[in-house]
DNA sequence: CGATCTGTTGATGCTCATCAAATCCAGTGG
DNA sequence: CCACTGGATTTGATGAGCATCAACAGATCG
């Protein structure tokens, strides 16, 4: 059940059996949540570290002018802050974008794991610092790229992700996202994006259909995009998540 | 000396004399950098957690395109991430941009701090969830709001940011980055910002000269900026830090 | 006190938003 | 099984926001 999560963290370090054992032991039952429901809310109070099991959600925030704002995707593996619930209240909200599985750390497990499994915690650390990471690059991607450059740097970053969690293992992967999401993320509106996509598909850098999305040349679509897979920090993982197998 | 930085995280939790000289018995001599210079960058190995104790900073990166892109700008009593001796290689770089002290916490001395003052530990990583935070709201910011609103929600953190480091009181404070550096960090030109702040000043909303800022009408200018200070978590924090005192 | 950095202003063009309408598709109910 | 419906995507036309190029004024500094 914590298959991604676990190869996610063994990006970082390896995990004994015993430490998946106590982080088996951790988790609480399974929440099921509907397409476009929220996980939790701007405000609401956290309690718990949560992670996603199945499916996909999204983080984003709505600003006063009621423009929707994505943050970033979650995919299968993806845990929330390990230190979360030390703030009173959420500053973004969490949406399932389609029907999908989430389970959690409540915090005082997360505590137990501090002292009994020091290791483990170092993982989650790790983790939560790649989360940082990719915020900043989101900036940079946002900030200084054109529309067509900031979508290619996009997929590239989510087949990379879902190379990490064990969910894909060559160059196609499974995106259940709208155009208008993928838009929202990179802060383009849907007209703009549809212009965008059917731009990379002429280029022949990708194929998307059916919710499955395959980037057909690599080395082209990261120089395209000016990816570079750096800043997700898998120094430590197979070299060949980042490269063109 | 690192009087800032328990202002700020205080803004947290109060921290006790014992705390403080144990902080203090961490950190390691005194870092002067001239104008200019990078305290670490991008692809080099960290070895301690760096805190700033005089001067402005940035957070930076530079795009393959030779575009340069401020991620955020660190005050007296920011610290960098708590964990950061977990990755490998830096994905972003950071440089003085006026002439700077900083100071920093070894690694063990970190590990130590975890077991001997978890309380400690635990502002740290309050402090870590802020930045994230920001880094967020940084996304939103411009992904999602004109070059006026933009340029106004930066005044209006770094107005609070420095509130809660003890730095200043009322509306004004030290600000001194040149415009072409704001511009870098909102993602538009120096011709450009050199147009919005000309504006915010026909405005009546700020001041700006000699390095100070001074922000006139905090209500008219927050609700102009779309700002809403939730994002920083000071929830604990003396609610006239984000008020109009 | 020249040289360089910083800020200002004007003119022009590109990127992307906005408005509008048409097509395609999945899901629903009869 | 088919007609209906609302969402997702596509395409075209127009305009706003910001980049770019250029020239100049003011500030700063060795």
């Amino acid at each position: 059940m914590l298959r991604n999560l676990i190869k996610k963290l063994e990006n970082f370090q390896p995990c004994t059996s015993e430490e998946v054992k106590a982080l088996e032991s951790y988790i609480t039952p399974v929440r099921i949540l509907k397409k476009s429901e929220d996980l939790i809310q701007e405000s609401d109070k956290p309690y718990e570290v949560n992670i996603l099991l199945e499916g996909w959600a999204t983080r984003y925030k709505i600003t006063d002018a009621g423009k929707y704002q994505a943050l970033s995707f979650l995919i299968p593996g993806d845990a929330c802050d390990v230190h979360i619930t030390l703030i009173d209240r959420m500053d973004h909200s969490i949406c399932a974008v389609i029907p999908s599985k989430f389970t959690s750390i409540p915090q005082h497990k997360i505590e137990e794991m501090y002292v009994s499994h020091p290791r483990l915690a170092r993982a989650f650390f790790w983790s939560m610092l790649v989360d940082e990471s990719t915020l900043r690059e989101w900036i940079v991607n946002i900030a200084s790229r054109q529309a067509h450059q900031r979508m290619g740097h996009l997929f590239c970053e989510l087949l990379v992700r879902s190379r990490a969690a064990g969910l894909t293992a060559d160059h196609g992967f499974i995106m259940p996202l709208t155009q208008q999401q993928v838009g929202e993320a990179m802060g383009i509106t849907p007209v703009h994006t549809s212009r965008v996509i059917s731009k990379l598909r002429q280029e022949g850098l990708i194929t998307w259909e059916n919710k499955f999305l395959k980037i057909h040349d690599w080395n082209r679509m990261k120089e395209f995009s000016d990816f570079d897979a750096n800043y997700l920090h898998l120094e430590k993982a197979d070299p060949n998540l980042t490269q063109d197998i």
